[in-house]
Formats: structure tokens, sequence, C-alpha cells
DNA sequence: TGGAGTTTGTCACCAGGGTTACAATTGGGA
DNA sequence: TCCCAATTGTAACCCTGGTGACAAACTCCA
């Protein structure tokens, strides 16, 4: 199976594409690229194509945002099926996400330039963009929420659901990228996970995490 | 000056309009409703208007998002100017943000149903609404990722600044929501604000801020 | 003008997470 | 196969920020 196809596929199962027809993800297909990254590479490094959707087909990369003085913060990391919109037409500033592969991956780019051609004849493409930007926008927001008002433990146990349910139970990143994403130092999450693997509801393996119980980390969260 | 005519002059201003012709705020203000609240008023509690976009005419607006545990986590304030967009077409789920005003104010209110029958004959609406979910997303994500890399002192310090850059430099609000917002004690708000004081970025009076020194404020976050 | 309610400024105490460091374990490349 | 690099598990110590409580200052309404 191409990854042009499986691409299509993961385009059809979306959410922010629900309710329109094939048409647009043929012109996404079309007018996209699929791109592949080493373990390492930065996507969206080269010139103009900086910006757009990008839909990650396989492989997992993990985003970064810059925040005040130069920080880089690692806020996520995203598997097959996550797409990612973001452009400088809208009232621009600078690129709002970096991402970079935490292991060989395969992507679909569909440049701003690319969507503009594309709205040109389908004006409903802007109404799937507009999908893609809320639900992003559902998930920063709540990741702000749950940053300042929970405490360590229920964070974490937040993030890792969170994770769990958007690309699966086994996540393949270190308890330092956890870390990070929490704002944790990694003796606390690690303190924190060997107490959820003695509750059962993960396990724990060398550069990976494998989550047996989601409804129970969200009750951990919720506590 | 009618509060109609000062809200289309609001959006004339608005970034997430620009390159748009007149007729869309035309379209606002026709199939848009505008509503007088009384301190401390709910918006958007009556039955299905609940969602749609919302424009800060007059007076100033707290924002709340639910987090896990039934949570509500104040994480802003908005003042005239300031647009909010939400919707349940986008893929569902509950309404993401619960607006309270903190002081009598006046909105533009234009709900779902009426922006579908905007967008029915200027399908260029949905590129607006793209941007300004954008908008919405930055903001969103520049506070996730403070909250989660800046100790507290600068997180505090680069709320600050935002605020005094988006909505002038008197803030009105107390210690307890500035508190809420950073997810720091008020104890803690306090001593760093005095200390703000004493270096001379800001002057504090009662329930109110005065931002004096922007630039200030924004080295103190980066550092 | 007077008083009630809100907001600010401050205190002592202490639980909890950060820092630094190091050993044990794992996995992949030479 | 062996070794090196990455990752995890763990310890002692420190210190920041939270908790609860209170007095003083300020608004606003009666």
């Amino acid at each position: 199976m191409s990854y042009r196809a499986r691409a299509a596929e993961l385009l059809r199962r979306s959410v922010w594409l629900q309710g329109h027809g094939p048409q647009l993800i043929e012109a996404f297909l079309t007018h996209g690229r699929i791109i592949h990254l080493a373990a390492g590479a930065w996507a969206q490094s080269e010139g103009d194509d900086q910006t757009g959707i990008t839909l990650v087909v396989e492989g997992a990369v993990q985003m970064m945002c810059a925040a005040p003085g130069g920080r880089e913060v690692l806020f996520g990391q995203a598997g097959p099926g996550v797409a990612l919109g973001q452009t400088l037409r809208f009232g621009g500033g600078p690129r709002l996400v970096t991402l970079i592969c935490v292991e060989p991956s395969v992507l679909l780019v569909v440049p701003d330039h690319a969507l503009a051609r594309i709205a040109a004849e389908r004006p409903e493409l802007w109404q799937a963009v507009a999908a893609l930007v809320y639900l992003q926008l559902r998930g920063a927001l709540m990741m702000a929420a749950v940053a300042v008002a929970l405490p360590p433990r229920q964070r974490l146990a937040s993030r890792l659901e969170v994770m769990a349910r958007t690309g699966g139970p086994s996540l393949r990143m270190n308890q330092q990228a956890l870390a990070e994403m929490t704002g944790l130092s990694r003796k606390t999450v690690n303190f924190y996970l060997l107490g959820f693997q003695r509750a059962g509801l993960l396990t724990l393996g060398y550069g990976q995490i494998e989550v047996r119980d989601t409804a129970g980390l969200r009750r951990v969260a919720e506590s």
C-alpha cells in the first residue's frame, strides 16, 4: 500500500474532514508532497513550504513551540493520523510549531500556496481548515488549563491519558521527554510512573510506556 | 455612537478580518445580536446560541475553561475588541470557553446558525473564522508553553505582558484572579508584583494594575 | 458619613518538588 | 559478540512556593 493511499485513508477518518466530499482529500493528495525524514530530522525546514497542513503518515514527530527567552518547549508527540495546520497568512508572526522526527517518518505536506490554489476552486477548504485549527485549539487550551490548575501527579496522568487516547496505548518516548512536556523533573516523573505501574495503570519499558488502563489514568487526573 | 457602530469599528481593526471587504462586517452586524450583561453574568448561557463568534464591545469578561475533575480554570480576561470563536459544528465536544462578565458589558454575538447563513452567500467567511481560531490557537499554545517551561516569576511577568499588550496597560483585576491564571498562590503573586513595582515595571492599585514598562516585563519573562 | 465586604500586605510553618549525582539496566552499532 | 551510549532507578540535601491565618487599607453603598 503506497504512502499516498495510506494518507488518503487517514484523511478519510479524520474528524476535521467529516462532512466534506472526497474531492478535498483528492486535492490534498494532488497538491501535497510526500516527504521521508530520518530520525532527528526537522520537518518544515526549507524555504517557503514551512507552513500549511502537515499530516503524519508514518513514524512519530515531536512538537516544539517557542516560549519567551528563546526556549523551545516540547509539548507533544504525534503519530500517524495527526494533522497540523499552521500558516503565515493568518496574521503572521513566526511559525508556531516545529516538528522533529523521533523515528524515521513519512509526512504529507500541503504548503500554503497549494492551499490557496485548492481554495480557488473549492472554497469549502477553509471550513475544513477552520475545523482542523479548532481541534488544535481545543487541545492547546486543555493543555494550558491542565498545566496551571493540576498538581504534578494529576498533570502527568492527564498527559498520559491524552496521548494514549489520541495515539494509541504504546507510547514510545523516554521519561525525560515526558518531564519536559509536563514541566516536571525526570525524577518526579519517574517516581509517579512507578506508582502508576504498581497500580496497574501502565507498564514501563526502556524508552516506552504501555498504557493499560486509560480510564484509570483519567480518574487519577480528575482526583 | 451606537454599540453597533462601535462593534463595526472594532471589527474593522481586527487582524483576523484584514483582507476581507466590509461585506463580512456588515453581515456580522446584520445577523448578530447586541447583548447587554450585568457584572457577574454568564454570557452564552441560553439555549442553542451558545456558540459562534462573540465580540467584546465594551466592558470586560473573564474566560474560563473546563479542566479534568470538573475544575473551571480561569485563563484570561478580555476587553473591547477581543473576539472569541467557538462552535459545536467542528467535531463537537462541549463548549470550550465560558465567559463571565467582571463588569457591565456589551457583546456582539453571532451564533452558529447565523454563521452558516452568512457562509451560504459568502464562503470566504470560513477563511476569516479560520484566521480567528488560528489567532486563539497561537495564544493558547503560548500559554501552555509558558505554563510548563517558565518558573513562577517569569510566568507572571509573561502573563502581565501579554495582557498589557492585547488589552491596554490598565488591568482591572485582583491578585487572586492573576494567581489563578498563572497557577500560583495569591501570596506568591503578591510577592513578585511588589518586586515588579519596586523595579518600576508597574504600579499596583486596589483591584487594578497599571503596567508601565511592557518591554521590561518581557525582559523579565525572557530571563 | 459610617459600616460592611473586598482586597492587599504579611507572617510562620512545612510539604513537596528541584538539583546533583551516581549505579544499574537496556539496546544498538562496531 | 562486545562495548558504548542512552535510559532508568535511586539517594541526600536544599529551597521555593503552598497553606492558613490575620491585620490593614480601600471601595462602595446605605
